[in-house]
DNA sequence: TAGGCCATCTGGTCCT
DNA sequence: AGGACCAGATGGCCTA
């Protein structure tokens, strides 16, 4: 049984490795859940069902909702509340609904990246076929072992 | 039902 | 001043 890889299969050297990695201590999460299985694609509106993507488009709506309610009201902004609910702050940091919002799309923007990122990485550590998605940290760990596992390969031939 | 994972919001800090 | 980055909080979904 070879291990695939993106585009080619690899030998059993590195089925070996896998099979010694620490994540094969926990064979039964990679069964396949209805949430999680199949694609390792990057969530986008046409595949994310009712999860994270119509979430933040009902995030936006009521973003939106409480926008338009509080600019009725007038220029509002928002006021920090400090680091962990603390009223007072040194440097007190006063933006705008609008800025707000405009902070809140960034950041899901940057979030997106990050997870591609991680899409990325998935797909160029070694995974048996049959195994589910695989979380970040996951992915994280078993990249590190992957490269050390590598660089032995390389030093020792 | 508890715990893991994730998306999102939020405010603080750093950088340009 | 504003964007990027980060970490804490929160809530939803899923699995054991």
């Amino acid at each position: 049984m070879d291990v695939e890889l993106p585009g080619r299969l690899v030998d059993s050297a590195l089925i070996n490795f896998v099979n010694d990695m620490s994540l094969i201590e926990f064979p039964q999460k990679f069964t396949l859940g209805p949430k999680q299985q199949g694609d390792n694609t990057t969530p986008s509106p046409s595949n994310q069902g009712d999860s994270s993507w119509s979430r933040s488009l009902e995030n936006d709506v009521r973003t939106v909702e409480l926008r338009t309610e509080l600019l009725a009201m007038g220029p509002q902004r928002y006021y920090s509340r400090g680091a962990h609910g603390h009223a007072t702050s040194r440097r007190r940091r006063i933006i705008t609904v609008v800025q707000r919002h405009a902070a809140n799309v960034r950041e899901r923007k940057r979030m997106f990246s990050l997870n591609e990122a991680f899409d990325e990485l998935r797909r160029k550590v070694p995974t048996f076929a049959y195994e589910k998605r695989l979380s970040r940290i996951e992915t994280l760990r078993l990249a590190i072992v992957y490269i050390s596992f590598m660089t032995d390969l390389l030093e020792n031939t």
